[in-house]
Formats: structure tokens, C-alpha cells, sequence
DNA sequence: ATTATTACCATACAAATGTATGGTATTTAT
DNA sequence: ATAAATACCATACATTTGTATGGTAATAAT
């Protein structure tokens, strides 16, 4: 007996991924019926009877949506993305997720904020550390004294807000950093959102 | 119309996140009502009922399985927050929850863990401040150097544990507080459990 | 040439599921 | 004192769901 996918069984495994994975239930039969068009449920039921006996997914008899990847190794899949933010001085921004920092599987995260690890320490003073999880919203109008995250020139920090009437200041809690100043026609500035919450998985914490 | 909760309807929408976010899929009526003990389903669709009025779930009709989190969008859940616990000195533990905290759903949270309000500044320089909560595992066995909670005496104290021949000791890590040293025929002394994350809310932030 | 596998369809059915409705008892609010 | 909300129970019902079985056609393997 091969183990061997055909091309429509393939495409079946795929949509049970999605759905487990992605969405977060796996479908009954007569949605994934609907999916694909099948005008009978049967039909996906014999694939998935298939598809099980190649020992891709396993099936929780009686149980409605019972149905259970046997891959979770090999289809990891990286949740949210996750980047590095500079509470010292900017940081280059990585262009797609840096990292899995192990809540991948625990949380979906939610679709207006995100997760940014704080790499640096100019927030120790507002208890921020380098290693920290910081949960930013980016659907918040920051108001003073606020810490956020910002884009210059292409790296992100993470620094308390202060608007003054012409221009907008990024300040450090730690004073060996100088302030950023930004007036109005600064190119390239862009506030990214306001940080919400702090997180730290004591797990693999190591000593500061 | 509140938004409010009450216990039983909290420990209902406990129980389906953690089935949604921990199992991945969410339970059916009937595997509900057995998991509370009900005899009949629809005792658990009428809670189901009134959470969703109250804003924190969603029904997607006549699809089985077919509940979603809310709190997607809000980003926090409500928890019970089990007490104070002192970083500096011994502090009283309070037999039921004092407060609930708006956890984010990012922050790992096993099902046998529960909060604790951290007070005192014993732990400032292991990056713990008072007013942050300490998610708490009481499943876990120590490790030195690791931060436990402690029951000393009817207080509560979060040190760091290390263990030597025939003594436990609880170190601060602020130089201020002396080390509590346990012998083992030392009378009550109690460990509650590890330190498994730190969180802190930037919007409900007092000073500490 | 025959058999097995794949890819669909149709029908049937018991069990599971969501929903609706009515009832009782207790607590909380007005 | 009355009304409203809460927390359960019971029964009933239309759908949904998983499963089983039988059938057809095309392709691949022996």
C-alpha cells in the first residue's frame, strides 16, 4: 500500500490543513462536499477514508468534525509574525517573521495586533526588557506618554509618545538615549500602533 | 444589559476557550452539558445563549461546533486573579479571588495555572515589578533558580528557588531582602507552584 | 483479460446536533 | 411586591452529520 497522494486526495489534505490549521475547526463532510463542488457528501467521505488509510489524518469515529491531522510535525506552520523592535536605537526591520517564539501553536492571533519581541533596553525604566513580548494594536490613536511602536527609515522602535503642537517626540526611559524628534514633514515616519500589553514566558527566559 | 459574566457563565466560556484555543475545536452542546455535569443540552445552550448576549462569543446558526471567540477582536479574556503575593515581604493570601485581570489570549496560560497579583519589589531586578501578574503553575517541579511561589506562615512570597542539601532557599533578587532559609522539618512551609510568565497591562497601569 | 484503484453519484438510516418551547426554583433588581 | 434575570430540567423536532451500501465510469496494474 503506498502512501502515495493522489492529486485530489492532495488537494483534499491541503483543505483539511487550511481548515485545522488556518480557520481552526476541521470541516464536516458536507462542507467540504460543498468546497469542492461534490454534489454528494459519500464523496468525501471516501476520500477521506482514503486518505486516512495512507495515514495523513485520522478520523474520530461518530464525532462530528472529528478529524485530526497525524502531521502536526511536519506542517508547522508559523503562526504570527513576529519582528524585532529596538527600545535603544532602531533596528533593522526583517522583512517576513524572524521567529516562532513558541506561541505559534498556543494563540491565533488576532487580526488588528501583533506581536513584536523588544530587542534592547532604553524602556528599562518602564519595565520593558530586551527579550520581552510587546502586544501592539495598531487601531489605537496614541494619546501622551503612551509607549509605541514607530517606523523610521525603514527600523521600528519602541518609545513613549509625546506630541507637542509641530511635532511628534519619541522618548527613551533610559536617559542614555537621546530623544527623536520629528516634525511634521518627516519622510518617513509612521506610527505602527500602541503598545498594549507586555508578555514574558519566564520558559525560556534567560538572565538579563 | 451588563456585560458582565457570572461565575457560571465564566466558567462556561473558560471551558470554551479552552477548548478553542487549547484543542482546537470547540465542543458540541452535548459534550458540554456533559463536561458541567448537566443532564441536558439545553441547559448549556442557554448559557451559550446569554454569553453570546453579553458580547463574548458568536453562534454561527445550525452549524455544528459552530461557536467563535469574540475575543479575537477585544484580545482579552477575563481571569480571576487568586491573590497578592508578596515579592518583598510575606503578604496575606486572600481565599478567593480578589480581581480579575484582563489576560491577553497571547499569554500562555495553561488550564492548571492561575494568576497572582505580584506586590513588593523583592524581584526588581529578575524584571518583575509590583502591580505585574505572575501566571502560576502549580504542576511543575522546581528547578534552582527558577521563581516559585512560596507559602510561608499563611503569607505568600515569589523568590527565587534553590535547593542545597538538606535546605530550600528563597533568594530575592533586590539585595535589600535576606534570604528565607527552609530546613526541612521547617513546619509551613508550602510550595504553590512556578512562575511560568509575567504579564502586565500598559492601559490599567498603576504606578508601583 | 481481469482485477484493483480511483473518482464520482444516489439512497438510506441511526445518532448527533442545534433549536424551540414550556416549566420550576432561586436570586437580584426595582 | 413585582418583575427580571439566572440556573436548571424535560420534551419535541427538523437538520445535520457520520456511516453504510450499491452503482457507474475511467484508469492503472497484473
Amino acid at each position: 500500500m503506498s502512501r502515495e497522494l493522489t492529486e485530489i486526495q492532495k488537494k483534499i489534505l491541503d483543505y483539511l490543513i487550511d481548515r485545522i490549521k488556518g480557520k481552526g475547526i476541521p470541516p464536516t463532510l458536507a462542507e467540504a462536499a460543498k468546497h469542492f463542488g461534490y454534489k454528494n457528501r459519500a464523496t468525501v467521505q471516501q476520500h477521506f477514508g482514503a486518505i486516512e488509510k495512507k495515514g495523513y489524518i485520522r478520523k474520530n469515529p461518530k464525532l462530528s468534525r472529528g478529524i485530526e491531522l497525524t502531521l502536526e510535525d511536519k506542517f508547522f506552520v508559523p503562526r504570527p509574525v513576529l519582528g524585532e523592535v529596538a527600545a535603544g536605537n532602531p533596528l533593522t526591520i526583517y522583512p517576513d517573521a524572524i521567529d516562532t517564539v513558541e506561541l505559534p501553536t498556543v494563540a491565533r492571533m488576532p487580526k488588528d495586533s501583533f506581536l513584536l519581541r523588544v530587542k534592547g533596553d532604553s524602556l528599562k525604566d518602564a519595565y520593558i526588557f530586551s527579550g520581552d513580548i510587546v502586544i501592539v494594536n495598531p487601531n489605537l490613536e496614541p494619546k501622551n506618554g503612551q509607549i509605541v511602536v514607530a517606523i523610521l527609515d525603514d527600523a521600528a522602535v519602541v518609545k513613549r509618545f509625546y506630541k507637542k503642537r509641530n511635532q511628534v517626540e519619541l522618548i527613551s526611559e533610559n536617559p542614555e538615549y537621546e530623544p527623536i524628534i520629528i516634525d511634521k514633514k518627516y519622510p518617513s515616519f509612521n506610527l505602527v500602533g500602541i503598545v498594549v500589553g507586555v508578555y514574558r514566558s519566564m520558559e525560556k527566559r534567560k538572565a538579563g
